[in-house]
DNA sequence: TTTATTCTACCAGTTTACCGGGATATTTCA
DNA sequence: TGAAATATCCCGGTAAACTGGTAGAATAAA
């Protein structure tokens, strides 16, 4: 399937984590590696070139690095991507995958893992570092999926975690207080919360505030 | 005063990162490179080893990596210790260097800002990158010092960061519940916080839960 | 051994949060 | 176009949170 070099992308806006990719990396002969510290940058070069394969930096669960993996699957389908990121959370392993990525590493990974995951993923495996591996054998059915929120519930939420009250978010919507009662309701029924500090303690651990 | 090679060790879990710096250093030829990846490792060889210098990976807040600071310096003196982390917040920073750190560089540096600071510290300044600097120079006197919590403050705020209500604390702990209702006004006028609710963001955003 | 900090505890009162039920518009999207 | 999803609104009730002020013990630090 690969016959000559191998085109691997490394997208880091760290250059030590770039470098030391690229020094973990030396040994593979069969990789021709290109390294870009912005998105922006490495869309440019993928725009021209063909990319066999994306080692992409996921730093926050806002949707940036998500959103990036869509851009790529969507476009070049047969690019491989393959995630690195220190977030070791199940559902946004789960979330990352979903979205059409090859594999995910944890950053605390050494070099043979690595190469490793590399290789799987040519081969059409989906790759997994072990400590991702565990985290994913861990919990069995796991209960934390990840709430989705509307766009009113994300609204609501920013200012209750600013530590609003509901008369004072009613008034800045220009809506009943009734209404962000039951928006409230709704937030702590979606998080399985007991009450809304839990809910922004565990919002924030996900990375939604 | 560093006539021969000089000793670095880098301390960090993160076999990437390990490689980043060291490869970034390799043109540095006065340098002789040491990486632990825990950090009882790093502490085992400087009984038995002289180190001039030490970049430390800083994960959290907890005061892990503080201490780890306090410990070199308390019982080997001489030796320079720079902070590497990702924490950009500048009473972090502070903390660290009041612990008696010799410089503090964002993991997002490049190869010449971390050439730049080792000579620095090397030379007795005390050694920031660029984006830290930055940092130390904006909001001149910011309002955003991290609040110091006794022991029971960080045990009960811990407790309402979970979903605890005021009786139910007061019942783990063998208190009154009023004794738990003034712990909670000491917090709420430690951190400024109109409530709980923004407390617990904000204790969750200096990395205290 | 003082001083300072921390932990403890109380009363009274107002506001807010949470829970049990509802109901009706307005979008969104298949 | 029609079923979902979303956003809006209401009542009544209990429990909890927050605000005001106060103050005696137990530790820790000077």
């Amino acid at each position: 399937m690969y016959s000559g070099k191998i085109k691997l992308a490394i997208v880091d806006d760290h250059p030590m984590i770039l470098e030391g990719l690229k020094s973990l990396l030396q040994s593979e002969t069969r990789l021709e590696i290109f390294t870009f510290t912005k998105g922006e940058a490495f869309l440019d070069f993928i725009r021209g070139n063909i990319v066999d394969m994306v080692l992409l930096d996921i730093v926050l669960n806002d949707g940036s690095g998500l959103n990036f993996c869509k851009t790529i699957k969507k476009n070049w389908p047969k690019t491989i991507v393959i995630g690195i990121s220190n977030q070791a959370e199940r559902s946004i392993i789960f979330q990352f995958i979903q979205n059409g990525a090859n594999g995910y590493i944890l950053k605390n990974a050494d070099a043979q893992e690595i190469i490793d995951c590399i290789h799987d993923a040519l081969n059409g495996k989906i790759a997994f570092s072990e400590e991702v591996q565990q985290i994913i054998l861990s919990q069995p059915h796991d209960a934390l999926e990840i709430p989705k929120l509307t766009k009113r519930e994300k609204q609501i939420l920013t200012s209750i975690s600013s530590g609003y009250t509901t008369p004072q978010i009613a008034e800045m919507l220009f809506v009943s207080p009734m209404t962000i009662e039951t928006h409230r309701r709704n937030l702590l029924q979606k998080f399985k919360a007991k009450n809304m500090i839990e809910l922004v303690r565990i919002a924030t651990e996900y990375k939604l505030l």
